[in-house]
DNA sequence: AAATGCGGGCCGT
DNA sequence: ACGGCCCGCATTT
């Protein structure tokens, strides 16, 4: 798309062993990382980050987020897109509530069926919020393997809550089938970790019987709290003047959401554009004209987003998520994660790849090349990068699942918690799941 | 059955 | 030229 936005993309969180900018574009890649970034399961805004190539979720090119491959015609950059969350349409409330939050399946065939699903809750039919986060298209990730490094850049931010983990996924799936395919009564224990704990040593890994907790307080992926705090998280000027707000980068997985006091997608502007300064303010107007003009292409990016719903592909004949009953997307996106606000990149999504014959994983392939632009800010210095031990915990109920995080940093655990929280919906009613 | 990657192709800007 | 995305194919999980 235009590069416009993208040239936008302002801030970047630097990781770890980022002394100097970069872009995941540019034809070299800082070789000198001395300490690789803990793996970041939930990034949002536009971050970067050094992985080690050791690191077997960033070798997975893991996400929390459900990240569709997406074709750059770039070997050496493997491109992904967010695939959004699956909600129900009716937003019903499960019994503590929260909402059914699913994981888009990533194969188009399995996500179409999904969607042919009926809400467990409720019955009514779900649907699926595409993401739109960068300029009114999906967001995206790019990994990059470059010498004993895993290069990862992220740019837009989710303007949806999230949907379950992958592991979370499929410790649900395992467990239903178990359960389908177990005597009543046996007993049942299942130990569900993380898998993105469990491979990584740096995480701490909690191990809860499932069985043992039913009612977990309201967590994230799955649960948002009724309300948010409209604190906001982060103090915009703060971030932008002081990137070595080191204590914003605590949490592994920063994710925050403004206060879902805009009613109108406006107020996430409002409160993000100054930061992200990009993908809203300028270039991309798609999102700032939009709220209303729901029936016209206002999201604009070619009416990318629309597409995405009608297209008879795999978003499948959903035409309505923001249609006049949904007067507003997630007005809380958090405009990064903290660590994401700490510079400010302006990136461009110039690509400069090199040629590249045929081989390995990225290797390259006959693209082209052209000036590239990388971070203009300055960066910062290595925040510190905390590590999230999540608890997971699923109950085999319909989708639902229940996920504790704990984070060594009690402010970030408040503010994960603070997550997104489903403003189209009203909390309340219950509903039990495990009744369906 | 799904998740993942790859890469050809098409389309709009 | 680029970026987004659809689609089929092959390989893994």
């Amino acid at each position: 798309m235009s590069g416009a936005e993208d040239r936008q993309e302002a801030d970047c969180v630097c990781s770890f062993g980022m002394k100097s900018t970069w872009d995941i574009n540019d034809p070299k890649l800082p070789q000198d990382a001395k300490q690789f970034d803990p793996f970041q399961e939930w990034t949002d805004g536009y971050v970067r980050f050094i992985y080690s190539a050791e690191d077997k979720n960033a070798q997975r090119h893991l996400s929390g987020w459900a990240m569709r491959n997406t074709n750059n015609h770039n070997c050496q950059i493997l491109k992904k897109s967010c695939l959004g969350v699956v909600v129900c349409s009716r937003g019903c409330a499960l019994a503590d509530g929260s909402r059914l939050q699913l994981r888009p399946a990533i194969c188009d065939k399995a996500r179409q069926k999904q969607q042919k699903k009926v809400c467990p809750g409720c019955g009514g039919t779900l649907e699926l919020l595409p993401c739109r986060g960068h300029s009114g298209y999906p967001v995206t990730n790019f990994w990059r393997v470059d010498g004993k490094a895993i290069f990862f850049q992220a740019k837009g931010v989710h303007d949806h809550p999230r949907p379950e983990s992958k592991s979370e996924t499929e410790a649900r799936r395992s467990s239903v089938k178990r359960r389908v395919s177990s005597p009543p009564f046996a007993p049942k224990r299942r130990l569900v970790e993380s898998q993105v704990d469990r491979d990584e040593d740096r995480a701490l890994r909690v191990v809860v019987p499932a069985d043992r907790i039913s009612f977990l307080e309201p967590s994230f992926p799955q649960h948002y709290p009724a309300f948010q705090s409209t604190e906001p998280y982060y103090n915009h000027h703060n971030a932008l003047g002081e990137p070595s707000a080191a204590g914003l980068q605590k949490t592994a997985s920063p994710r925050l959401y403004v206060g879902r006091t805009g009613y109108e997608f406006q107020g996430y502007l409002t409160a993000v554009a100054p930061v992200l300064g990009g993908p809203t303010s300028s270039a991309s107007a798609p999102l700032s004209s939009s709220s209303s003009s729901s029936s016209s292409s206002s999201l604009d990016p070619k009416a990318g987003w629309k597409d995405l719903l009608k297209s008879s592909g795999p978003y499948g004949d959903n035409h309505h998520y923001y249609g006049p009953d949904y007067p507003c997307r997630y007005p809380g996106n958090p405009p990064a994660s903290p660590a994401a606000l700490q510079t400010i990149i302006t990136t461009t999504t110039k690509v400069s790849y090199q040629p590249c014959p045929k081989g390995a994983a990225y290797q390259s392939c006959p693209k082209a090349q052209s000036g590239l632009p990388g971070c203009s800010a300055p960066l910062d210095e290595p925040s510190s990068s905390s590590y999230s031990a999540e608890v997971k915990v699923t109950e085999e109920s319909g989708g639902v699942i229940k996920s504790l995080s704990f984070q060594p940093e009690v402010v970030q655990t408040k503010t994960e918690r603070a997550d997104a929280y489903d403003y189209r919906y009203s909390y309340g009613n219950a509903f039990r799941y495990d009744d369906y």
